[in-house]
DNA sequence: AGCGCGCCTTGAAGATTTTCAATCCGGCTG
DNA sequence: CAGCCGGATTGAAAATCTTCAAGGCGCGCT
């Protein structure tokens, strides 16, 4: 069996209790006290972009929650096509199904240079089955991630290809919470968007013609919400 | 806020330590003792083609599972445009994002004759906290629901249309173990791969010609599965 | 500075899909 | 039985996408 790809940068143990984003995270719900009911032993650690998580049929014993950048989930057909059925990002959990013992069912694999910290399966397998709030959060995830699921079918795989990249750009935009984001590649993009890496460079090489969708700092690029929105309408 | 369209064939109250499809179904772990705990205010009725069981954004105090037939799960955009995120078949709850005390997330339409058991909320999350077995059978479900999820858009939702309505029919007989299987409109078929009904039609046509999909008994199909499965691969 | 590499952009031709409109078909109704 | 209705099918033209190929551009490396 393939053996997950960590052989990354390795930050050394974390300290949950003090986590700049604990209230996004898995335990966000979690007391202090539980907290002491058990040690811990999560570790912070970085990929780099392309670098991979975990790849399908792995079985690793850990999940992991993603402090900071984005991994794809991606799922390949026999015939060399493939979709990236997700994107994770800050305060998500990649590899939510070993919990319920089963192989990982994607790809996962960094679009940027991401954080993460990685939780042994037992720790969250004991501490959910002990306490009622970190139960409750991971049915939430399991939840957002179903409703995500439906969210790309529904608009970003419908209707022809300017309004799905509109759409995604959109997507991006809410998810940054309004401000700059990072723009993926144009492959990727195209393999959210069920269309070629050609049509996709084409549509955002016209958006920025048209002036709705400008870089910024970096990676980074910013849109013009209302003129997106028109395309998205009709 | 829009009421649930149930107002139709009321079969009676249920008896879940007897049902014919308890081994499919949400209750299948649990203990005969567990039906003994609560009296179970279960009742069976039916939908016909078209009814709806529930919209997207009601608040309805039950989960369904599925005996027979089948319901698409319908997600509409802005514009119009729809698409069907997933189909439930027998054994399927229908609304668990309920249990979590979500609205629908879409609307639930009978795609034939469907039976069903209405289940309240209130006797799931009762088990759901006392008995690890049905909590099991939950994150189970979940863990299905995105799993199809996945599926649909990596397998149905990518390349070009005779690809997709070739994936569809060989999907189709999967669920059914083989046998014939219950063709869906072309309009669903459509709404399903992310294409026009046309050119589902045009497609499905074509196979007819070629005798990979003929008529058996009633609404009923069978496919030549190897031929399909060729079309799937290039 | 020169180069190579990875990714983006562009064009043109060809293949697919969508659109729009017409017909066809089976079943049901008056 | 004629007529009607809701799908299903078909065709032709227009709109979109994919393919294939050729440059470009930016950046890190030597």
């Amino acid at each position: 069996m393939k053996q997950p790809a960590i052989d990354t940068a390795w930050r050394g143990v974390a300290r949950c209790d003090a986590c700049a984003i604990r209230h996004l995270a898995l335990f966000s719900d979690l007391a202090h006290e539980d907290f002491h009911r058990i040690h811990l032993p999560i570790d912070e650690f970085s990929l780099e972009r392309g670098q991979a998580l975990y790849h399908r049929g792995d079985t690793v014993a850990s999940v992991f929650t993603v402090r900071s950048g984005l991994i794809k989930l991606v799922q390949h057909l026999p015939n060399g096509d493939f979709r990236i059925v997700r994107v994770l990002r800050q305060g998500d959990v990649a590899g939510l199904e070993r919990l319920n013992d089963r192989p990982a069912e994607h790809d996962a694999i960094a679009m940027d240079r991401v954080e993460l910290c990685r939780i042994p399966l037992g720790v969250v397998q004991t501490l959910r089955d002990d306490t009622p709030r970190l139960h409750r959060q991971l049915i939430e995830r399991w939840q957002r991630a179903l409703a995500d699921a439906d969210t790309w079918l529904t608009e970003l795989s419908t209707g022809p290809a300017r309004t799905r990249v509109a759409r995604l750009l959109l997507h991006f935009e809410a998810a940054a919470g309004g401000a700059d984001f990072f723009l993926p590649t144009r492959e990727d993009m195209g393999a959210m968007l069920g269309i070629t890496t050609e049509s996709t460079s084409k549509v955002t090489a016209e958006f920025k013609r048209q002036g709705w969708l400008q870089s910024a700092e970096g990676p980074f690029v910013r849109i013009d919400r209302a003129a997106l929105s028109q395309l998205t309408v009709r």
